[in-house]
Formats: C-alpha cells, structure tokens, sequence
DNA sequence: TCAAAAATGAGAATGATTATCATTATTGCG
DNA sequence: CGCAATAATGATAATCATTCTCATTTTTGA
C-alpha cells in the first residue's frame, strides 16, 4: 500500500468531514498539509508555530474534528502534549518508538506477516470480552540518543 | 513466570524504592496492595477512593514515586485520567484492550512466539534510530460492550 | 443577493496533576 | 533510650494543556 498524494489525501479528508457534517475549510487543510509533511507526529504548539495564520484554539478545535472524522490519530503518551499524525489509511500503517524523557517520537514498521498474526491475537482477545476494535497501537518506549 | 505472592511483591517493591532512596511507607504499601488486588489498571481518584485514610495529593505523589522506581506503570490513553498497574516483573507481561469512549480497560496476553518475534522487530527498529528500549505496549483500542 | 449554518480566534474557564509547606513519622547514631 | 536529621504526609494553592464561550467572519445553497 503506497502512500497517497497530497491530492488523495485531501478528497479522502474532504469526504471523511462531509460524513460528519463538516466543511474541508483553509485551516484544516492547512493542518492536513502540515501533518501530511511531517516526519513525525506534532504537538500543537508545533503545528500552531509552523505558520503564521493559525490561531491556537482553531488548530486545538480543528484537530479535534478531523479526529472525530477519522483523518487524524491522537498519540498521548505522558501528562504533557498530545501529538497528532494523519490516521491509518492516509498513511501507511506503522508503530512508534517514544522517548519517555522528552517525548519525542519515530515511526517503524512490523513485517506484514507479525502484523497480521498481532490482528488476529488482538481480534480474538477483544471478542473474548466483547469489545470492538477500531485500531491497535504498539509502541516502543524508551530513551533516544539526545537524552541518554 | 507465575504470578508473585504479596510478601515477594513486597520485597521486590521495597528493594526498588531503596535503591532510589525511598522508603517503603504504609501509604506506598497500601497503593500496592490496592493494585495487586485489582484486577484492572486504577485511576488516582479510584485508588482513594478505595480506603479512607488515603489523602489525594499522597496517592499521586506516591504513585509517581513508585513510577520512578519501577514499581507502578502509568497508563495514558486520553486527556482525562491516567491509570495506574503494577509493573511489568511484578505481574505477568501482558497488554491492554482499551475503551476509547469510557477509559475501561482489559488485560489479554500474546502467545509467547509471538511476544519474541515483537520484541525482536521493536529491538532491531530501536537500534537503527539509536533507541534504547524500556518497554513496549501493545494497546488495542475499540469500545467496550457498556459503550456500544 | 441573502439568510442560515458553520468556522474562526481571542480570551476565559476547566480540571487533572503537581508544587508548596507546615506538621508528623521514621531512621540511625551516640 | 533520646535526639537530630531526613523523609513522608496532607491540606491547599498553583500550574498548564486543553476546552469552552461568544462575538465576528466566512461559506453555502436557494
């Protein structure tokens, strides 16, 4: 599954908001194009300083939104920011290496074969107790080379 | 690995606080006696809310010197509370299923193989980045039966 | 062109968590 | 044993990321 233009990704994002109700407006592309440009998930302040025009309550209100929508994935990890990257299937699927000191953060990926057996274990896990799943995550925590 | 008897837990929990210059105090016994007994990770407020004699402001200061020490693991998901389990050693690994609407959260495990092959693509991952890893989470996230 | 609906942004409010600090408990040493 | 010195406690105040409010602006569709 390559990853998808920025073309794609806005009609997916564009289609994601109108089920719900909501408009693609300039703000929230704007949130689009910046997370889509990214290495790595942002926090808000990083996304609010990447550009002028945007106001902090909008990209906090904005990200919100595109979350409920399904384009954009919240990552928490300690009592400080949450992060935020374009969701599953506007990007390929991958994992996370944290730094639990400073918090920042690397995406890997799992062979598809250890992937697809982690779905199965999970799937079965989940109706054990009656939950649905909507997504797993499996991360990595640990300490990266500028602060250890 | 089976699962510690309280006195083992005790010991363990004792040692590790000592080594970072804590003491092993009645309120620290208590908070892990209350997360040895429960069979599900706790909030802060679930933890007082379980004995009378626990103040608040202790049982967050506590917890998170039980943190530092390796005792308790902090478990983030949203932006509403953090949930707190004894640690990995002190229980058997395993993972979570997680209810993104209501917090609730499920214990399952992952077929040994399995776990081996994850940690084994986490660690090669890690080590191109310069990582180095702690531990790892494996999060399913869906919504619990109450929820749906 | 116009009204209805949605989005914006500045600032106020919220609320989980952390810091403060006077008081109390514990430790180890002579 | 006493008795400093050191750590823990708990009530309360402070912090700060995030959410809410609301007047204004933008967009939509008829």
């Amino acid at each position: 599954m390559a990853s998808l233009s920025k073309a794609d990704v806005d009609e997916q994002v564009a289609s994601l908001l109108r089920e719900k109700g909501h408009r693609y407006s300039n703000t929230r592309r704007m949130l689009v194009r910046v997370l889509l440009t990214a290495e790595k998930p942002l926090t808000n302040n990083q996304i609010v300083e990447s550009h002028d025009s945007l106001a902090q309550s909008s990209v906090y209100r904005n990200l919100n939104v595109l979350e409920e929508g399904g384009a954009v994935t919240r990552i928490v990890t300690n009592n400080e920011f949450s992060r935020y990257e374009l969701a599953d299937g506007l990007t390929e699927h991958h994992h996370h290496i944290i730094c639990t000191s400073c918090g920042d953060i690397t995406d890997f990926s799992l062979p598809s074969k250890l992937e697809k057996s982690l779905n199965q274990s999970l799937r079965s896990a989940a109706s054990k107790v009656r939950f649905t799943i909507d997504q797993h995550r499996f991360d990595g925590l640990g300490t990266c080379v500028a602060c250890q």
